[in-house]
RNA sequence: GCUCGUGUGGUGUAGUUCGGUCCAUCAUGACGGACUCUCGAUCCGUCGACCCGGGUUCAAAUCCCGGCACGAGCACCA
């Protein structure tokens, strides 16, 4: 070692520790869980869980159990669709499908039956209390009259919520815990309520429902997950959890929190206002670009790997935090960059016609700056071509790979086709070698279409391409007036 | 109100468990330069931080006490 390296055992001072800090406990069958609401697709906020939980799972051998908690047929019903969405994306972010998949609103036997056994068990009760009622006891550490029921009672009346015979807001079941608890949070927590509504998959077919704090706990224990991670606004569900845990004679799983993430452009991640925008017409749909979507990140053209890199960097701290988009993208650029050809796009473009001694040939330009192995692009030379507007200004010009020009009204005047002086470089495009198009940029709540023209070589939809001197962008479709659809990615 | 959590450069992040090897890591950003027939890439340089106040100690980002700030939970949402 001091011979091969001698200064290595000094130099070693600071390190920054790349990757997923090591896993407490048992790290032989690690098993996660990745637990979204199908009430829309996935966000960018949800891909961080996404990407935790797979990676743990890639380090460790372990499995990611995608789960779909689908138990709230009111507040925030699922969208049927949603759920092969999230299972795709899922893929699409992780590189791999998830291990296990399943709908909480398939298990609802099991859920059913713990709550009866919790309830034979003297662990809860049939609360027949108005909400605001309970609260008060609540905060007044009192115990409500419907904890001290017999077993037997609290057993009619759990029959009576499954068969309908009370109504929504009539009856909730309490984990029984201990209404003095320093934490008023955990004191005899509501594990089940009525809900009447039929719910999209099941239907009707059941009239008590779990709430998350309850389904997920006995989902977990089921499911052998080992590990949670998850929001610290859930450390209480923890807290919670942990008591029914006990009441069960269970071992609870370790837990892991990150906090709340925002990105400066977007704010938070909330499906449900994503989906009163889109309902309401502000905007078109999930793939909208102005929305953190998975969706609409896809159609812009990032990697999935870019989504990977940035939050294995963000890594997983309780701190609240709001980034960049600017991060996410300068990952996107470095992963994209060696493998995306350069075109031209010539947006708002101005026709000119070249004057002068026009030579009679192709102009090869290759398809990487710093890769031969790819090829040219071939442009057929005519007379007439185009420039942007807003390079447009008279005088000397270089058209990047071609010629020196002097401009004067919309003719181009022909210097000299070697580069003579320091003159600024602009692209411009042969009309012959291009094609209409649009270029659609989300620009905070604004979309912003940009008309020009592109580069017609080799077009392939759903290829990202660098435009020189502009970005880089998506090709979408092409319209059926052959127009090509770009979706801007990123500079 | 009660309970819980977090505070390191502009933004993130490493280091905090078991004080010294930290005049504090890395990335991103900003600024400047080199190179390049893209405003991309690459290369070089510069800027910039331990929430505050005490205490313990030879030594504190790290331990203790007290503040302050921010966030979250106390939903018949997830």
């Amino acid at each position: 070692m001091e011979t091969l390296a001698p200064d290595a055992l000094e130099r070693r001072k600071h390190v920054k520790i790349e990757g997923l800090k090591e896993l407490p406990g048992d790290h032989s069958k690690v098993v996660l869980r990745f637990a979204p609401n199908p009430n829309g697709p996935l966000s960018l906020g949800h891909s961080r869980g996404v990407v935790i939980n797979a990676e743990y799972a890639r380090i460790y051998g372990g499995k990611v159990v995608l789960r779909f908690d689908d138990t709230d047929t009111k507040v925030k019903p699922p969208i049927p669709d949603a759920y092969h969405w999230i299972t795709e994306e899922y893929e699409w972010i992780a590189g791999r499908p998830a291990d296990v998949i399943i709908r909480a609103s398939d298990r609802m036997p099991t859920y059913l039956k713990y709550a009866k056994k919790m309830i034979r068990d003297g662990h809860g009760y049939v609360c027949r209390c108005e909400s605001d009622k309970f609260r008060n006891f609540r905060s007044l550490k009192e115990e409500c009259p419907c904890r001290n029921k017999g077993c037997d009672e609290n057993l009619s009346e759990w029959e009576e919520m499954n068969n309908g015979e009370i109504l929504e807001g009539g009856a909730v079941v309490r984990v029984k815990t201990d209404m003095s608890l320093p934490n008023p949070a955990l004191r005899d927590w509501p594990a089940l309520r009525i809900q009447h509504n039929p719910h999209p998959l099941v239907g009707d077919k059941y009239k008590v429902w779990p709430l998350l704090d309850f389904q997920s706990a006995i989902e977990d224990h089921e499911q052998g997950v080992t590990h949670i991670i998850r929001g610290k606004d859930l450390m209480d569900s923890t807290r919670k959890q942990t008591l029914l845990y006990n009441h069960f004679g269970w071992e609870y799983p370790f837990a892991l929190y990150w906090g709340r993430v925002k990105v400066h452009e977007f704010g938070g991640f909330s499906t449900t206002s994503m989906r009163d925008s889109i309902s309401s017409g502000i905007h078109e749909g999930w793939g909208d670009l102005r929305l953190p979507t998975i969706k609409a990140l896809q159609r812009r053209g990032f990697s999935p790997n870019s989504l990977k890199e940035f939050w294995i960097d963000l890594g997983l701290t309780q701190k609240d935090i709001s980034v960049p988009m600017k991060t996410l993208e300068s990952f996107n650029a470095r992963i994209i960059d060696s493998g995306t050809e350069r075109r031209s796009f010539v947006g708002e473009p101005i026709e000119i016609s070249l004057v002068g001694e026009l030579p009679e040939y192709e102009i090869n330009l290759p398809r990487h700056p710093e890769d031969s192995g790819v090829g040219d692009r071939c442009w057929k030379l005519g007379d007439r071509i185009a420039i942007q507007s807003s390079d447009f200004e008279s005088g000397k010009l270089r058209l990047k790979d071609f010629a020196d020009i002097t401009l004067s009204d919309s003719r181009g005047v022909i210097d000299s086709i070697e580069k003579s002086d320091g003159r600024k470089i602009i692209h411009w495009l042969p009309l012959d070698c291009a094609r209409n198009a649009r270029l659609i940029t989300p620009h905070g709540k604004e979309i912003i279409e940009i008309e020009g023209l592109l580069e017609d070589v080799d077009l392939v939809i759903g290829n990202v391409y660098q435009l020189e001197r502009v970005g880089f962008a998506r090709l979408e479709s092409f319209q059926e007036d052959s127009t090509a659809i770009l979706i801007w990615l990123h500079g």
